[in-house]
DNA sequence: TTGTACGCGTTATCAA
DNA sequence: TTGATAACGCGTACAA
């Protein structure tokens, strides 16, 4: 007498099974697989009678069992410090397309800014077998490091240019751009250019910002004044306290690069509020082309970074990785343009 | 002679499996499995044991594996119109977070307000044994109506309040917040009250603000006048554009809602340009509180809409069923509460 | 408390 | 071009 298999239990309904289908079909489950993924190695008219059946049981793949047993998943990690962040949603909006037009999925998560939530993050990835990670931030714990490359599966880092990359790199330099918005500002001839951006604190992007500023200012013989260097939170507010703290230490001050977020938009209302004129009084500048900086009054000058270039261009890469093996673009680092958009502000 | 296994190709690295890790500890994978997932159920003396071995030597479950055989799943599939939209990062952002903390992982994707594209993620993220579903929008295809009863997996829909609930709903109601703000406009005197929003094809939120402007608008005894309802896409510059058309169309317009994205606040630059008082020429009122809103002179009357509280009780309510059987949940609707907020526009 | 046997749904491999 | 068989790595069920 056959084994009678008990039923088991479990959360998904009973769906049906390719077994399921290649018995009505009267065929073997080898030929609904073919007939589904390798379709030109099926002849016709068992294609035809193996899809009839999909459609008309409504069958659907189980991905989890053919990735098992394929060894090869169609999911992509995306890690970023924070979901509610317009500056990524461009990048995000990039890497979504090119990743659907392949097939694949993206597992998003937030780190919060932590490394060792990232870590957390990148473990629970690598158990989901996702066969390729996107990560904004470049700072990362070595434990972090070391699955990764036991892990064996391919890396983007795009938030930045790192030093040390991981695998690839696909991003614009942080230290090239604000170096080349204060060069811009200095050679307006603008004398006491103050500093704002983000907390710094596990943010490399915030570093570079600063170094690129603070190596301009050197390019341009200008003094560096601590006073002139703030950092603070994201949002409007921030932006409107920078002015206030910066102006009450350094009256002298001329020119405000407002370097994350929209800082600059803040600052540049709470000028307003005070009635001083923009750029005579004080020139601003800002970091990302938001929609925002165009239609304020005075315009502002900002930097136009290639954010939805990068997802898309990270996408690619990281496919052409997992389903080419193109072993050539391990640890590539592709460095894309930025520009500085000059605008009524600075 | 034993058979010898050849190996079998794939893109993963050769991860160490619960076997190596049951065989450096002499026991059984049960055993490792146990001090895993259940680690009460096995002495103390084992659980350090293995766990130290998995440490050791770097094991990473693997969960397509553990859920193909368990038949559960820990990843839930998120569904928004566009990625790129602020107003959908705070509920993201409060599904992420609860779903984080349980140990699940969130695959997103967008549909682009296509119910045919919504339908195909749909499929994929049942093939990938989603075990629950959060579609923003309400609008779907009969066939995706379909998949989803058939599959079984618990829905949470949360743009909006559907006359005919897939499953959960988790919202607040479009036709209400519009409703209530148009009623606000009213009260206030407002005569020639103009209404503003997003395109309405496949948008029922879209569709369902209209019915609530001209509910109102009954209500109040106004009479409706098309000339008064604008169509138009989003960003600051749509906004402008909405000042300009219905000024023309409509000279004795007196108050303008902008029922979607930043409208109001390009509309209310465009009025500034054109040296019109807000709110004595005309009054502006918006949907979304965004933070810019609040910081703009005159600050923009809106409505406080839960955002984030809904990707909250969104993930919670989905968490409770899949995780606790709770089906009393089944088909509940929550309609979260909304507020109008009056500044200085309205 | 621990272990054995088997199945989860699919694909790789090799034979026909 | 098709099929039989054995994995893939883990958890369920039940026995010890």
């Amino acid at each position: 007498m056959p084994k009678q298999s008990s039923p088991r239990k479990g959360q998904f309904g009973s769906s049906a099974r390719m077994r399921d289908v290649a018995k009505r079909a009267g065929v073997s489950t080898m030929t609904v697989s073919r007939a589904l993924n390798e379709p030109s190695k099926v002849s016709d008219e068992m294609r035809e009678r193996v899809l009839s059946v999909v459609k008309e049981i409504g069958y659907l793949p189980n991905h989890l069992a053919s990735s098992l047993s394929s060894n090869r998943s169609t999911t992509i990690g995306l890690i970023v410090p924070s979901i509610d962040n317009s500056i990524y949603t461009q990048t995000v909006k990039g890497l979504s397309s090119v990743i659907r037009q392949s097939g694949f999925q993206l597992m998003i998560a937030e780190s919060g800014y932590d490394p060792n939530e990232e870590e957390e993050l990148i473990t629970a990835f690598l158990t989901h077998r996702v066969s390729g990670l996107v990560l904004h931030s470049t700072e990362h714990t070595p434990q972090a490091i070391a699955k990764i490359r036991k892990s064996g599966v391919p890396v983007v880092e795009n938030g930045n240019i790192p030093e040390k990359p991981l695998d690839m790199v696909v991003s614009y330099s942080n230290f090239d751009a604000a170096y080349a918005m204060t060069m811009h500002l200095g050679r307006l001839g603008y004398k006491h250019i103050a500093f704002a951006s983000l907390y710094s604190v596990h943010n490399d992007r915030s570093q570079d910002r600063l170094k690129g500023y603070q190596a301009a200012l050197v390019q341009l013989g200008l003094k560096q004044d601590p006073r002139l260097v703030i950092e603070t939170s994201r949002g409007l507010a921030a932006g409107a306290e920078v002015v206030a703290r910066v102006i009450h230490s350094v009256p002298e001050v001329d020119a405000l690069f407002c370097a994350g977020d929209v800082l600059a938009v803040g600052a540049l209302f709470e000028c307003q509020k005070r009635g001083w004129s923009v750029p005579d009084r004080i020139a601003i500048a800002s970091f990302d082309d938001v929609d925002l900086l165009r239609h304020v009054a005075p315009s502002v000058t900002t930097l136009r970074l290639p954010r939805y270039d990068i997802g898309e261009r990270s996408a690619r890469m990281l496919l052409s990785r997992i389903m080419d093996g193109a072993e050539h673009l391990r640890g590539s680092v592709v460095d894309l343009k930025f520009e500085v958009i000059q605008r009524e502000s600075a």
